[in-house]
DNA sequence: TGTCTCATCGTGATCGATCACCGGGCCAGC
DNA sequence: GCTGGCCCGGTGATCGATCACGATGAGACA
């Protein structure tokens, strides 16, 4: 049985609840009684029952965060900051995954986090399933990307600008001569995917070209940005590829490489997200850095701020994402 | 405010213990009734209360893990391979990360995580941060790695055989000839680079020869494998580099091509991990792939045993990691 | 008819803390 | 000498559920 503070009460000589006052470290309490608590509870390693707190107030402290369970750099990357902010403004972290966002809906990742006792939610890779982003959900959430919509509770979206960081990138690749640029997107129902195709066509027709059939859609895998380049290397007029993360653009490099297209002397290529092997790869990758911590941080002070009624900050600042421009993007090649 | 038991009981016209009974599958009540307080139950939305349950079992069908924060490949994997095998159990999943061990130790993390109530905790990447790895802790553990001491309660390890899947990669490389094999080491605090560079050396000692000094040692980055391989690339003895993970290896790779050491034909290069790219680096590499899946739903039966004191499965099965022969490893070339 | 079992349902205490409220001791001010 | 405010400490209710135990009523059987 772990000791309470009717035991550490009982050790120092006290009522209980001249315990409860030195733990929260409310006054009106002598100096002497104060340590001979102290040394009680240290005597005894006494431990506040959170859960009994919890009951009572009704808060946990904790926040609930659901993912979709698969190791992406991006994603991981914002889980590991998440957890960080949380630690430092003294929230504790719960997962739930969705493994994908088919075996298990969002709504039940929402019910289940609800049942553990959560005090907010965060949406960290907002995925379309299908149904609409309503939940019957009593406690506020940010989305990192998608609006949502709850029954009882508010709501904010906070997240970098997807679809202006892929038009940049876009961009970057027109200004270098070239006459249009495929793209090879993620998952169609990653609302993020989304985004970067958006912004993709947004750079095109800004140029004034025709958006180019998409190659085929990645699940975001090495594997897949293979299969989908494999086809776009048999088309001498590809001359510029923007891949929706870099995983794809490392698959696309490698299939671009067993067709004798050299990188970036035939084929130029942008990847997403900066992941820390992009400037390994050969040739070293051209990409779209996201301030993921930063991310993190503001998404944990919206929460937060919701959570304990505070004003709420504004929703939508700078976060700013950065073009890294390295060596696996050059002028179209004169034919 | 959220209905309670009462509330329905209220609405269903019995006593609250009779909703307690229906909520609970207990026998014991009539058809008629159960069929009535289900219905209340369905109008008012009505969801137990685990705060209250938990605080009364003493258990609260949680299980906390210690991650280290960051997002490579392998412990990431880790971590949502675990969230998977707790969910299929029904045990919910509390994060607690430690900043690379540094900024907040590991004993921090186990007290904070014991505070937020859990049940059982999975130290997932043990590093060794200097003290021994003893803790004040009354739920059982489980260690992904190395041995944990535990004041008033039983832990255990689950892990693969990271000495003999490094063994094994070296052994491949001088099977192919190799007069000897240079190590790039992860940090020295990981209990599993230690683990590598063990079985590194085991490999050697079998084959009788001298262990040749190790490359400088790694902290799993891209970076770092690019940086120690940099040095390796000026000896034109070097033919041959196991690196403790693929992303080293990845790292090594572009070292050695820059360096004009073609790979495999002059040197050969091993990673550790199979990540998702590494099939598709130029060249694909060589690697071992761990199976984290089955890892992770052994951690979590061997720990949910030892929570609900069922006999404990047997604490060190065969979790068998695979060698993946790709193009990045060749026979020593002839000079 | 009396009693005894068994199914059914309710009562009061309890988990470990917080909170509202109350009781005295002490000193100053009129 | 009495009141009132400041200090310090204690009592009982409460959060929302579970648990041990008790009460009720119906049917079985002697």
């Amino acid at each position: 049985m772990p000791t309470t503070m009717t035991d550490v009460a009982r050790a120092a000589g006290v009522s209980q609840k001249t315990v409860s006052r030195v733990v929260n470290g409310e006054q009106y309490v002598s100096a002497e009684i104060r340590e001979r608590v102290h040394r009680a509870i240290r005597d005894l390693d006494f431990r506040p029952n959170n859960t009994a707190r919890a009951l009572l107030r009704g808060k946990h402290r904790r926040i609930g965060v659901i993912s979709l369970g698969s190791a992406h750099y991006g994603p991981t990357t914002l889980l590991m900051a998440l957890e960080r902010a949380m630690q430092r403004v003294g929230y504790a972290f719960a997962l739930a995954g969705t493994r994908d966002g088919r075996d298990r809906s969002l709504a039940a990742a929402v019910a289940s986090l609800l049942a553990e006792g959560v005090d907010g939610i965060v949406l960290s890779e907002p995925v379309d399933d299908g149904s609409p982003l309503r939940f019957r959900c009593d406690v506020p959430m940010v989305s990192l990307g998608e609006p949502v919509e709850l029954s009882g509770a508010a709501s904010a979206v906070v997240s970098a600008d997807g679809v202006a960081d892929a038009r940049a990138a876009t961009e970057h690749l027109l200004t270098l001569g070239h006459r249009t640029v495929r793209h090879i997107p993620g998952p169609d129902n990653w609302f993020s995917a989304r985004d970067r195709e958006r912004g993709w066509r947004a750079a095109l027709a800004a140029a004034g070209v025709v958006a180019p059939p998409l190659a085929a859609a990645g699940d975001w895998t090495p594997a897949s940005g293979y299969r989908a380049a494999r086809r776009l290397a048999r088309d001498p007029d590809v001359t510029a590829v923007f891949a929706a993360n870099d995983e794809m653009a490392l698959g696309a490099l490698r299939a671009f490489t067993e067709a004798g297209r050299r990188v970036p002397q035939d084929v130029s290529v942008v990847g997403f997200d900066d992941t820390p092997a992009a400037a390994y790869l050969t040739p070293p990758l051209t990409t779209v850095r996201q301030d993921f911590e930063t991310v993190a941080t503001r998404a944990v002070e919206v929460l937060t701020a919701m959570i304990e009624g505070k004003p709420h900050p504004a929703e939508h600042p700078e976060l700013a994402s950065e073009l890294v421009v390295r060596e696996s993007t050059a002028p179209r090649p004169r034919t």
